[in-house]
DNA sequence: AGCACGCCGACT
DNA sequence: GTCGGCGTGCTC
């Protein structure tokens, strides 16, 4: 007798477990990775739930245990592989178990998938039993016909076999799909009717010249698209009714293909690796060819190529006939990485960004199961893809903070890389111009091997970094955003028709605006923030919530008319700009200005084509963004986020200004940068213009050993929140208090530096929850221990606590603010 | 979360 | 007596 673990389908937190079922007439039937109806509840209501475990036998006998009702799939919807590391998710990260399995699960709702049987040969030299007939001859009748019905038409006793025996000798196949909605999405569709050319043009006459051109465009065809055929002939429906009557086409309707790569992407061409690429490249792949297993961290300098090293692993994992999967940091803002990808591998390459629809997601998710895709492209969700011969995972832009999930799971994507690479053997190479501190310390200490590429693809050199005191500015009476020296250097790109990148990493026009009487300042009423100045919607924003606001025209609190705007945003740069320099065409690329899907491919193919002289933008543009004849770029303020209270805020500007400089002189011509500062002392600051990578981690690794931070410890992160401050502040103190006493009995040391808090979190009110939180600092050999006790505290006992309050949980956050 | 069970008051 | 309102506790 064997048992099955289960998952219901329950989000309530107190079923968050597993339950024991009897397996009994489903033995040859039930696997790992299936999904079952149980009964449940002293009702024994039937609901669904995943199979995450099949056991032997079990120890407990105290409670009666129930047998499944119906196994729901007739093949597991996903590998033990990837259960195994759904469950490792919830251990590490600390969270449910239905959190855990989502990200491995196919996309949109586990509960809606759907599988059809085909009928696709039928042998007549083969003998089938009655059962078997039955079947086929419902098949023969119907076409595709879902799992479901065929189970309650035919009423076969163990349906489950047959279909195996079926499937195996080639007679059906079975394919996954889900309801997305009740109605499918249509497209006209234009087809051809006359296919006689002289009969044609008889038809429509020799008047309608517009016609004539559509019906010859057609005749190579036979049908197309009625989008297509618009944006191609540039006509209008209306033309087409006209020949629709003529008799020469037919509109007709048809089912929209859900194809995510719509624009057409250029083959992109092999080059040549230079020496040092071809050092690293051979040292991976003679890893890979012996499977050993081991992992890499390329750090190469902004420039040095490592996108086409990744091409040519990937071409070598396709001869190896092994999947690869390439993890970029947020896919829609690096369509030039894409790009590459899909020119060079075509219809090889499934991809994955957060602009698909559920339908489009679904149907990629199932091309890279079925095997009619070898790569995947995409952010941090795509580390899931369900490959079944995984031999490598591509990490760019490693140190990004999006490869950490914001969402239950919280897991770190690099972490769970190298855990796929322990359960399914496939390399993980990292590549960055800026390792993350922990990474490059992991490296160092043996755990990645640390591969270095130190010039230029293309030329040898790294721009000129010019860094500019703005406080010294300010004493020469230059009160603009923009330095003398910046001015100018705009200035003469522009005369040298080249290509100028400013950046500021803040969006909108004036970050916050104030009355001058009484201080008052505009907040947001569900955070405790102040709200943006937006010119274009005249309006006052939230960047925490969305929520926007009339900006006031007389202070609300006092009643004066001085409300002054303060701060300066990426459209107050675009404003000052277009003043300095009216000829120059400008474009500003930020959260604002590339929402609609699409859009940002305006911009950059501008970019590309020499259309934009200046290009403004916020931390959108750091990243991956290849322009030659970008000679000149403008840090407008590289500080604005330096003195966060945050462990890793000198760490990510480093990050940023190294990332953002690179963009520059990646042609023929050399490159310029100007750093505008407050803080020219600071160490991130001055190794950032020398682009040392080196020293800054030098300097920064001796702060985080002595002040206790990542990687020489862990933190465990708790945040209390909720919309009521006293119950939010209470929960907090007795939180801590039941936490100090635990590390107390247990005898940890030095507990006032290892728990800090509770405290107010920096933004203390975001969309109408106040928040506090409880910071841990872990020793490696404790945090098991704590792990646990804290689990137990918070997520099993949060149906004991009244009043709405909730926990996150993060261990080791991206930030500790 | 949902559902059954059971304790207690109200009402044919 | 017994109907039903809601508080309590359990779910393999």
């Amino acid at each position: 007798m064997r048992f099955a673990e289960v998952i219901v389908d329950n989000r309530a937190s107190v079923i968050d477990r597993p339950f024991t079922y009897t397996i009994n007439a489903f033995e040859d039937v039930a696997k790992e990775g299936m999904r079952v109806v149980v009964p449940f509840g002293r009702g024994n209501k039937p609901i669904k739930g995943f199979i995450i475990r099949i056991k032997e036998s079990i120890v407990n006998d105290d409670y009666l245990i129930k047998n499944i009702i119906d196994v729901i799939d007739a093949e597991p919807l996903v590998s033990k592989e990837l259960i195994d590391l759904g469950l490792w998710m919830k251990d590490k990260y600390l969270s449910h178990y239905l959190d855990a399995l989502q990200p491995i699960l196919p996309p949109g709702d586990f509960k809606e998938i759907q599988t059809y049987v085909e009928l696709i040969d039928f042998d007549k030299n083969k003998t089938y039993n009655e059962d078997e007939n039955k079947m086929f001859n419902y098949l023969k009748i119907h076409g595709i016909v879902n799992l479901e019905e065929l189970k309650n038409e035919l009423r076969i006793g163990n349906i489950n076999l047959v279909l195996k025996k079926l499937e195996d000798n080639q007679t059906i196949c079975l394919v996954f799909d889900i309801k997305t909605s009740i109605d499918k999405k249509y497209e006209k569709w234009i087809k051809i009717e006359e296919l006689d050319r002289d009969k044609g043009h008889n038809i429509i006459g020799v008047r309608s010249k517009k016609q004539l051109m559509i019906y010859d465009h057609l005749l190579s065809l036979g049908q197309i698209s009625l989008r297509d055929l618009l944006s191609s002939l540039s006509t209008t429906l209306s033309t087409l009714k006209a020949m629709e009557e003529k008799k020469v086409i037919t509109i007709f309707e048809r089912e929209a293909i859900r194809n995510p790569i719509t624009r057409n992407i250029p083959k992109y061409e092999k080059h040549l690796l230079n020496h040092q690429q071809y050092l690293v490249f051979s040292s991976i792949m003679a890893s890979v060819n012996e499977d050993k297993k081991e992992n890499f961290l390329i750090h190469g300098i902004t420039g040095s190529g490592k996108t086409e090293i990744y091409l040519q692993l990937v071409e070598e994992m396709l001869k190896l006939g092994r999947d690869t999967i390439i993890l970029v940091p947020e896919i829609s803002l690096t369509p030039q990485t894409i790009d590459r990808f899909v020119g060079r591998f075509g219809s090889e390459v499934a991809v994955l960004h957060s602009k698909l629809s559920q339908g489009e997601r679904f149907d990629q998710w199932r091309s890279i199961r079925d095997g009619d895709v070898k790569i995947v492209v995409g952010a941090r969700s795509a580390i899931f893809a369900p490959f079944s011969n995984l031999g490598l995972i591509i990490i760019d832009e490693e140190h990004e903070n999006t490869y950490k999930s914001s969402q239950n799971p919280k897991y770190d994507t690099i972490e769970v890389a190298l855990k796929r690479n322990e359960l399914e053997a496939a390399s993980v190479v990292m590549g960055t111009a800026t390792p993350s501190i922990e990474t490059y310390y992991n490296s160092l200490q043996g755990k990645y091997k640390l591969l270095e590429l130190k010039d230029r693809a293309t030329r040898g050199e790294l721009p000129k970094v010019d860094l500019v005191d703005m406080r010294l500015e300010l004493i020469n009476g230059n009160k603009s955003i923009f330095s003398f020296q910046l001015y100018n250097e705009l200035k003469k790109n522009l005369e040298n028709q080249k290509q100028t990148i400013l950046f500021l990493n803040r969006r909108g026009f004036s970050t916050f605006i104030s009355c001058r009487s009484c201080g008052y300042v505009a907040k947001c009423n569900n955070c405790e923030i102040s709200m943006t100045y937006h010119r274009n919607i005249d309006k006052l924003r939230c960047h925490y919530c969305g929520e926007t606001a009339k900006p006031p025209e007389v202070c609300p609190s006092c009643g004066s008319k001085y409300i002054k705007y303060f701060g300066i945003g990426t459209e107050r740069v675009e404003d000052q700009v277009r003043e300095l320099f009216p000829d120059a065409r400008i474009a500003r690329m930020d959260s604002d200005t590339t929402t609609e899907k699409g859009s940002l491919e305006v911009i950059l193919g501008k970019m590309k084509r020499g259309e934009i002289d200046i290009l403004i933008g916020t931390q959108m543009i750091s990243k991956g963004l290849d322009f030659p004849d970008v000679t000149l770029v403008g840090i407008i303020a590289a500080d604005t986020t330096l003195n966060l209270p945050d462990f890793r805020s000198p760490e990510k500007v480093f990050q940023l200004i190294t990332q953002v400089a690179g963009r520059s002189g990646r042609g023929n011509y050399p490159g310029k940068v100007i750093l505008q500062t407050y803080n020219p002392d600071h160490y991130s600051i001055i190794f950032s213009k020398n682009q040392d990578y080196k020293s800054f981690y030098n300097t920064e690794i001796a702060l985080r050993k002595e002040f206790l931070y990542p990687p020489f410890i862990n933190l465990i992160s708790i945040l209390i929140y909720g919309e009521n401050i006293s119950k939010v502040k209470e929960k907090s103190f007795i939180l801590y208090d039941i936490i100090k006493s635990y590390m107390i009995d247990n005898k940890m040391d030095n507990i006032n530096k290892l728990l800090i808090g509770p405290n107010p979190a920096i933004v203390e009110r975001i969309k109408k929850n106040f928040r506090w939180k409880i910071l841990i600092k872990s020793k490696d050999e404790e945090l098991e221990r704590l792990k646990t006790f804290i689990y137990r505290l918070c997520i099993e006992d949060e149906k004991k606590i009244k009043g709405g309050i909730k926990f996150s949980i993060d261990i080791n956050p991206q930030s500790i603010i």
